[in-house]
DNA sequence: ATATCATGCTAAAAGGATTTATTACAGAAA
DNA sequence: TTTCTGTAATAAATCCTTTTAGCATGATAT
């Protein structure tokens, strides 16, 4: 790590000014009538010994850090963690680099992150809100600090937002598992929660039931449930209905699903849960999905942010992006066949 | 989000300089005599107006970005994620902030990165370097950058380093197969490197090996590998040598044992792995794990960073983080059992 | 001969904090 | 009265860029 060589020092050796230098560098050679020929020059000069500006000193000129706020529910599931790796890897293509944060679905730690984030002078949010966040988000929205929400949206709130198409999802998911006759009672699993992404997917769930013009099982759990209880919960929903089949609204719910399966000695019912997991595909039978194409949610994200911090966005960007019914064993092994090898 | 409110204004509003009000703020109000009265005045009043000083400009003046550079393996993994969560939390409590990258144990890759970031200022590292990067890492040493090296680290150099007791675990691990007198035949899978965790976990069962004076049988993994082609590899491995057990040096290459397994309809070989996951606990039988306490590590790496930053680290730290051996299903049930059932 | 214009470059301000060097003053000592 | 000391506060420099406003110079138009 050679000294940091300051823009003076170029303009020194060159013996010109640090204006031009700073021009020629920002690319403003041509608009600043700088001549071609000592436009090369610097930039020549400039390669050659490697010089980068100071980060911290062109952000406080030019009030903007460079860096994006990414708040997210748990960067510990693999779903939040595949999009931040994607978001990641963008960012830093755009010169923009990412500073994160789970927020563990706690409205209270959101706000506390989000004005610490603040002080830190990010040039743009990307959150999946959690509820009771409304009048913090239409706070930076007034006053217009680009922000872009996912996973889930806040509807009386006119931001950006890259969803999932979660109605259609859950109504695939729910229909694919009614079309099976051996399946009669078929469950959801869901959370307390009126987030958008819960709501919609509810709502597909009871579409298809009506379709089928079957019964609606619902189960809610606490979102900050403990995980035994959690369990607990599952195996009396599912064997005190005798449910044929379950969707679960989310992986870990799926899991707390499966543990409570393993635990309780049950006979595993078919099941789709939403979002992948490295469990599910290892899992015997491995578990059907309804999946997010990570890598398309993370591009609308960070494009749609960073067209909003170039002001480019000419009108709110309401992004939906479909999902795909990932079909395994979990739904279609016949349940003898379950029931012989539990 | 208020306008944003400076010092100055402070200043001008309680008609003082901003001088006093900066020494005050930074806590030197008795170093530098200001009186008790004033000062009392000067911080009730920042507290009410909640001012909160302009990080950039604080960084481009004092030289710290309070900013850490966390360069991992893969943030994906959940052993890095879990630990990469309880570093930013101790962080964030310390008036610092993480920015993190995944190198994907690429040495050109985590080159850039740590050029990236010391151009962003970082005031530390913490890193778990890939091979060949004794260079670079060298160069940072001789420059007094802060720096902790974790779960592996570079033999060449004094660098502080938090690493798992890898030979111990290995060790008790090999130790733990050999002792079911069914398992003759143990395996042990890695990854071609020569780092230092890798070294160390193979040594642990190379002694253990030895100690029970029974057959090594090794199978080494290129580390970029595609799944497909490692599964095979690892397929033929347990197939051709009829092992009875395997040890695997990470949890990925465990998961791609148990690809293999059910891919090629194999009976499953008793079986450790390390580093947990969410798909150990649950899959049937559950997989015996070596596991690494995180939040201890996260809780070493980052103290010894910070203390590296304060300059309070009178000597150099070479901390070694006992592990644990959890015994599961998957190294106890009888191979029968296992015969029966798959 | 003077005003106008385009060209090519630069001095200095600004961004918002920290820190060094200095001032102003009251009281004690000479 | 003058000098010194200690206290309480501040002016100005500094960190390193970007950006505004402006200065020379020579050519063209009037």
């Amino acid at each position: 790590m050679r000294k940091r060589i300051l823009i003076s020092d170029i303009a020194k050796s060159l013996g010109i000014s640090v204006t031009t230098v700073s021009f020629i560098l920002n690319g403003k050679a041509k608009e600043k009538r700088i001549s071609e020929g000592l436009t090369k020059r610097v930039l020549d000069y400039v390669k050659k010994v490697g010089y980068k500006p100071n980060q911290l000193a062109q952000s406080l000129r030019t009030g903007q850090s460079k860096i994006l706020g990414l708040i997210v529910e748990d960067i510990s599931n693999p779903f939040f963690s595949n999009v931040a790796k994607d978001i990641e890897k963008i960012a830093y293509d755009n010169g923009y680099h990412i500073i994160y944060c789970s927020m563990d679905n706690d409205a209270t730690k959101a706000k506390e992150l989000i004005q610490l984030f603040y002080d830190r002078q990010v040039d743009g949010y990307i959150i999946t809100p959690p509820e009771g966040l409304e009048d913090t988000l239409s706070n930076l929205n007034k006053n217009n600090v680009p922000l872009v929400l996912f996973d889930r949206y806040i509807p009386t709130l006119e931001t950006h937002y890259v969803v999932l198409d979660n109605f259609k999802g859950a109504f695939e998911a729910t229909s694919h598992l009614l079309a099976n006759p051996q399946n009669k009672k078929v469950g959801y699993v869901s959370l307390y929660s009126n987030q958008t992404q819960m709501r919609d997917r509810l709502e597909g769930y009871m579409k298809a039931i009506d379709d089928h013009q079957q019964q609606a099982y619902i189960k809610k759990i606490k979102i900050d449930e403990e995980e035994g209880e959690a369990i607990e919960q599952l195996h009396a929903f599912m064997h005190d209905n005798r449910l044929d089949a379950v969707l679960f609204a989310t992986n870990y719910l799926a899991i707390d699903g499966l543990k409570a399966v393993k635990q309780y000695g049950m006979n595993l019912p078919h099941m789709v849960a939403f979002d992948d997991h490295t469990l599910f595909k290892l899992h015997e039978p491995a578990i059907s999905v309804v999946t997010q194409d990570t890598s398309a949610i993370a591009n609308e994200l960070i494009h749609t942010l960073l067209n909003e911090i170039k002001g480019k966005n000419k009108e709110l960007q309401k992004i939906v992006i479909p999902c795909e019914l990932q079909v395994r064993g979990s739904s279609v092994i016949s349940q003898e066949t379950l029931e012989q090898t539990s």
